[in-house]
DNA sequence: CGTTGAGTTGAGCTCTTTCAATAGGAGTGG
DNA sequence: CCACTCCTATTGAAAGAGCTCAACTCAACG
């Protein structure tokens, strides 16, 4: 378990494992008993390149669920080397697009999808994370707790656990353990989650 | 009312007036009586520039709310002009990071706050974009419906609309009419929004 | 074998949505 | 200017979804 502090924004290259991408909301009144308020934005997984700014309030933080290997730049001098290379910066700029994109349709979905939308589709654009290109045996270790999804997600543990629980009863998935899942039914998955087609995998910023 | 459609991916500059970006999600199963899925991602003023880029489910559109004046690039062709010319290209790549760090900070709160928590930072984030500068007399007319403020909120109408009634009866803003607002009390306002300090307004791209 | 932390499950409660009815404004035509 | 209509907005009551709190289970680890 590692975590890299940066000082600016900074671009950041996983090279292997993955990463969660958070950010603390230094909530300004504690609240209750707030102790978590450790909002997850994303997960990351090899060759996504992710863009950790800057904020006023409360930092972003890039925390590793598995050990990882990171290369970390500084953004603007980043920038400042690959100004006299159009085509690497115009590669730059167009996964940063491609991410503004990624995260736009996310927050659609977010703030419109139920809890069993939103964990459907969680499994789902984890299994095209993690078994890339294995179209049958759907089966797969998530890398993050349950904390993590629910914080992903913008639910409570107990909702992600009992949306699991009504989707194993449904028979569209098998757990094994605390990791270990199996998407039996990819198909009514993507159906549950809203979905229409099968969009791609996509390289991140 | 205008509406632009365009091919591909594009970027617009917003020269005058207010335009919503919208997707439409294409809805695999017509739902109920869906009728209005549709959901509105942001709302963008003079200066700002969009990026409206093509989906594989549905499109994304630029729908203006009041009389508005816009220029619309293709967005490879503009990147081709521009990519000898490092500081433009530098400049959008630093607006679209911008962008995509906004969108994530808004996919963050669309998450996790209540519908008061919600429109008080709608609110307060009106008034950045339509009173710049004036720090008193915050009063303004929203260009957009309630359908458009729920939409991008995730709520109902009828929800944004209790949730304005109760904000009325707490002597935090006042209404004229159903587009005149003014906010009483930004301080207290923003401390319903679950905010620390008050960001600086932005442009967007 | 007890302890610890994560995960699951259940019961009650809160907030938001849904459904349905009412009010308000803007435009049209007499 | 008023009457009529259409559409948006508001308000109320009931239902539903997710959250909170609390008990319990499970697996790992000493």
């Amino acid at each position: 378990m590692l975590s890299a502090e940066v000082e600016g924004d900074s671009l950041v290259f996983v090279a292997s494992g993955v990463v969660k991408l958070t950010a603390q909301s230094a909530s300004p009144q504690p609240a209750k008993h707030d102790a978590c308020t450790n909002h997850v934005l994303s997960f990351h997984f090899p060759t996504d390149i992710v863009s950790v700014l800057r904020r006023e309030d409360g930092d972003f933080r890039l925390i590793a669920l598995a050990d990882a290997q990171l290369v970390t730049f500084s953004a603007d001098r980043f920038l400042d080397l690959a100004q006299d290379d159009p085509a690497v910066i115009r590669s730059v700029l167009a996964r940063s697009l491609n991410a503004l994109h990624r995260s736009r349709n996310r927050m659609m979905q977010m703030s419109h999808k139920s809890a069993r939308q939103r964990v459907a589709d969680f499994l789902v654009s984890m299994s095209k994370r993690l078994t890339a290109g294995e179209h049958k045996a759907c089966e797969f270790a998530l890398p993050m707790s349950r904390r993590d999804i629910a914080d992903c997600l913008g639910l409570t543990i107990e909702t992600v656990s009992r949306q699991f629980a009504e989707l194993r009863d449904a028979g569209l998935i098998e757990t094994e353990g605390r990791s270990l899942v199996r998407l039996l039914d990819l198909e009514k998955l993507s159906r549950e989650a809203g979905r229409t087609p099968l969009p791609h995998f996509e390289p991140t910023i």
